[in-house]
DNA sequence: TTCATTGTGCAAAATTTTTGCATAATATTG
DNA sequence: CAATATTATGCAAAAATTTTGCACAATGAA
């Protein structure tokens, strides 16, 4: 059937005249008559629907846009959303860029079908934010990436008080010698990581002793543990900026029978499924994804109603963490 | 601007009956001209697009239906399609469908702006999936959910052959008794799992001496251990149906200090992240998801040009999946 | 009750899309 | 290589779709 005004108008029972005001603009969406008629129009696709209808009272249709990566915190993130935009009544669907094509152009094509967009691209650099910023002004977007200098209005967890609370959990604990593993430094939510736990330390007036460069990987946390190994070092509380290294120094540390906690204690970062499950259980700093989620897509909600009036600089927002007890950061 | 033919026109250079001839299919889609007219429509998003332009000659826009949830193995299937879809030049959407609406008129829609539905919808069942092709008749859509008597043409992992892989290496490791964690018996695929194993056992007049009813979670796997432990049984070759219980048996198993392998050696199923990481490294079942997306995804794009006129009867496709020798099947 | 506001349908007007016809460009055949 | 068939194109007319002027109905506020 031929989509158009004639069958919205079949659809409904109401005129041509009265479909095509609700679609022109010339009726507040308001009444009963505007909200089937915009529902119809919605369904069967009418191409003017999306223009006509006013977004105080309709499905808004929201992309979030990423890159997909096969880890599981972008099933977390995923899933996490769709709850949120379920339990508000909001359809959202998932994308992903292609880097082989104008990111642009893609955007673009994707702003005709939807009412606005939640970014999470953490390696997209500011020049290719600035296109996207120029390119869709006006358009509602905000961004979840955890970008130093962001272009859009930003909501991340508070990474830095992530590492001040592994930092105070040590010194509550007693323990008295201090390292780290890093991440990768061109990270910034890596590196707020590891300031959090140097400054707080600082202001106890205590020091790390030792410290790895890290990657991220599982690997790099086993590295880690060889290099500690080789130079003797014991009886110190470590830092990892994320999981999987804890899990990879724990897991070199075990073939070497060391014991954890005693010798090492380890908190770790994210929270991951396996940090429960691995043996001995992970302490490490959570992340509150549906949090996230949830103060993400009301602003963006907010935004795209026009209850905002974006400044010039985008502002930052960050969620906060916390740290979950389990078995590695002390004796128990 | 208003999308129309005289945008387009105006776009392309080329006159309004030429781009509506284009856009009526009146004109073989393989020209110059119409090529660019059609890319430009796509573009600006006119309406008519979809059904004027030959799939045989344009970008496809695939959605992959699903239900959000936050497991790894989401991730990995997201990422891979996305992959796929990249290499072969279509663009794919996700959308998660919501249970506290229409399935009808949620796939409806998403037909509109879609040439073709991949379902990964594992909990739908056969009054569902019927309902959706009533609704859909003609309309493209492949399964990638293993279901026992699928609607739809399906593509799935041969978990029959991944349980007779786990069978096969424990024999040839010399191991003589068996064991089974089995998953939820609503799971066709983990029935399979299990009939693999045992058929193949059966096949050289071996037999199972243990089982243990697990749900496929973590903690089932540690029950599973608490139960052989209490039944002193040892010295046997264990298939736990998914990867999560075989680490949460051995995790159990660790804290009592048994030899694993040599008390009990264990073949998982799934190769999550995890078990190359858990110490000791897991030997599992490897299933290649890009495999999986690829041959399902080439059915759907011939399905949608028009190359397989589909039977009454839903095909199923078993893709192969491998055995992935580490630490736990036998001593080494 | 009166008056203002908003929504509605009919029919006319405006706009958009399709198509008949003539011609140009390209491909096919002998 | 010429003759012929096929396909693509633009103009202008026709058809279809959408918008709007006008009259009137329904609702709510003063």
């Amino acid at each position: 059937m031929a989509t158009g005004l004639k069958e919205i108008s079949n659809l409904t029972g109401y005129s041509l005249s009265t479909v095509s005001r609700v679609l022109a603009n010339k009726i507040s969406g308001n009444s009963p008559s505007a909200k089937e008629i915009l529902t119809v129009a919605r369904e069967i696709g009418y191409s003017k629907y999306r223009d006509a209808a006013p977004s105080s009272n309709r499905i808004l249709d929201i992309a979030l846009i990423t890159q997909h990566l096969s880890e599981e915190f972008y099933a977390y993130l995923y899933a996490s959303f769709d709850k949120i935009c379920a339990e508000q009544n909001h359809s959202l669907t998932i994308h992903s860029l292609r880097y082989n094509k104008s990111i642009k152009e893609q955007l673009l094509y994707l702003s005709q079908n939807h009412d606005g967009f939640i970014l999470f691209l953490p390696t997209l650099d500011t020049y290719g934010y600035d296109v996207i910023k120029k390119s869709l002004k006006d358009y509602p977007i905000i961004s979840i990436a955890p970008v130093f200098e962001p272009v859009f209005d930003t909501f991340t967890f508070d990474s830095y008080q992530g590492g001040a609370l592994a930092a105070k959990q040590f010194i509550e604990s007693g323990v008295e010698k201090f390292g780290v593993i890093h991440g990768p430094p061109e990270k910034w939510e890596a590196e707020l990581r590891k300031s959090g736990f140097y400054d707080t330390l600082e202001k106890e007036n205590k020091k790390t002793s030792w410290s790895f460069k890290g990657d991220y990987s599982f690997e790099s946390g086993e590295m880690a543990f060889r290099e500690i190994f080789d130079n003797k070092i014991k009886k110190i509380g470590i830092f990892a900026s994320n999981d999987q290294m804890a899990v990879g120094f724990i897991h070199a540390a075990l073939e070497k029978n060391a014991k954890i906690p005693g010798d090492y204690n380890i908190i770790g970062y994210d929270n991951i499924l396996f940090s429960k499950i691995f043996y001995p259980k992970l302490t490490t700093i959570n992340t509150d994804v549906d949090q996230l989620s949830f103060e993400a897509l009301d602003y963006l909600v907010r935004m795209i109603k026009g209850q905002i009036k974006s400044g010039t600089a985008a502002k930052k927002t960050l969620i906060p963490v916390n740290l979950v007890e389990r078995d590695t950061d002390k004796m128990r």
